[in-house]
DNA sequence: CCGTATCCGTGGAGATACTG
DNA sequence: CAGTATCTCCACGGATACGG
């Protein structure tokens, strides 16, 4: 990138990660830890192949992230983040907390990728009832967000919904041609919530739908009958949502520290 | 700024703020405040006037700037952060803290201005001393970094010159083109530090030099010695400088809440 | 199959001149 | 003072071809 050429903090980190799709690259490296080259081309749908050599290059040239020859059982290169790429982790947190008002209202053609689901559950919700039971919720979505918000509807007639007024049918491209919808795990337990990808071994509630309805529930920006009404399918125990509310804003860092 | 195309907050969020120049324009009216169109400009150098314009444009669209005309004496229009745009502040702290790695090696044509001396100071350092009384250090640098690190008072081979060039008076008058160097104060008082454009009243401790021996001094990066070798030159109390001390990072919503 | 390099069309970035 | 207009050129995006 370009320099600035202004003496600033700000601008200097920026000549760094300021360009596009650099603090894309550093999230899925944060996300998913190690990355092999084609694990990121999935995890940043549009970039370009070349441009993603290109700023892995740049990044392994600042520091910011290291190549790793991987080990025998493997046999490809790994990408990591060095511990300068790590400290990159607050300005993620702080950008997505700040993109999250735009979550509600989703373009219509957008990618989406289960694993992404990380940041808003780990920074922005907290367990309300932190002493409970562990507890798990079984997250399913398409891979993109379909322009009418309708989910992928593989699942069956049954499930808590009255049925009718829901995803009325025409989901684009059901019969995908790739691997299928995306399953992620959302854990609480001992006043932590994570998520990871892949299906829950016991769900204690499972829920279906477009990305951003899904969202929508999770983050309370959405009621349910009216996630219902946008195509949301659940089966289960529905106080698990309750049990996830909004974190309220921790102020650190631009005031007074107190005393 | 062509869209990501990504679900995701923290894409959503650099679709609105990821483009060139954006955040460094966030930045001048999160420093200054409501800002005219050439205050921008001058706040911003290396900018070209209709990429400015462009920027606002967009800004003022995606609900971050507020264009306000200004009352009569001044007859201007002003640019002002909305409440979204004030939310942007924990971004740009982030990333200043993360970018003042970089400040020691300064690529030695780079431009300064001293209201950015608000970030690091506010940011990162705080008074070890908070009962003690109010103290003010002035601040004199350039408006650019030098090449070999030179102060602006063109550079006395000799390092702690004892010279008459006192708190009071003496403009260092180098013979720069422009409108001379900057200078800011730094407050201590109450347990609080910040910082402000213009001279001080009467201040305990002036400090002059290029921009990354000031910034290296208040960081404690630079050790006294050192900063003098590199043309720094003091006049008054020292101790004012080790009241100041780098702040601990304040961890924050990255882990568990400490419960 | 994984990672990189090359080619090309388009659009954004940058410098400058100009206008209400 | 507050922009707009115009031009050039590089960077980006996209496709595709190449080397391990």
């Amino acid at each position: 990138m370009r320099s600035y050429g202004q003496y600033c903090s700000v601008a200097k980190a920026l000549d760094v990660v300021g360009d596009r799709w650099t603090l894309l690259i550093i999230r899925e490296l944060v996300l998913q830890g190690g990355c092999r080259y084609t694990d990121l081309l999935h995890g940043l749908p549009g970039i370009a192949t070349n441009l993603l050599a290109v700023r892995l290059r740049e990044l392994e040239d600042a520091g910011v992230v290291r190549r790793e020859a991987a080990p025998p059982p493997v046999a490809t290169t790994l990408f990591h983040l060095t511990d300068a790429g790590l400290d990159l982790k607050p300005v993620l947190l702080e950008l997505g907390r700040w993109g999250t008002r735009f979550m509600p209202f989703p373009s219509g053609d957008e990618s989406f990728r289960s694993h992404w689901l990380e940041f808003p559950v780990s920074n922005l919700l907290f367990d309300s009832e932190p002493t409970g039971p562990a507890t798990e919720i079984e997250v399913r979505t398409g891979h993109d967000v379909a322009p009418d918000g309708a989910g992928p509807d593989g699942a069956g007639p049954d499930g808590a919904s009255p049925d009718g007024a829901g995803p009325d049918g025409a989901s684009p491209d059901d019969g995908d041609a790739d691997d299928g919808d995306q399953v992620a795990v959302i854990e609480m337990g001992g006043g932590e919530v994570r998520s990871r990808v892949g299906p829950a071994t016991l769900p204690d509630l499972v829920i279906t739908g477009s990305p951003p309805v899904v969202l929508g529930v999770l983050m309370h920006m959405l009621t349910l009958p009216e996630a219902r009404r946008r195509g949301l399918r659940t089966t289960g125990n529905l106080g698990a949502l309750d049990r996830l509310q909004p974190r309220p804003r921790v102020e650190a860092g631009s005031t007074t520290p107190s005393s």
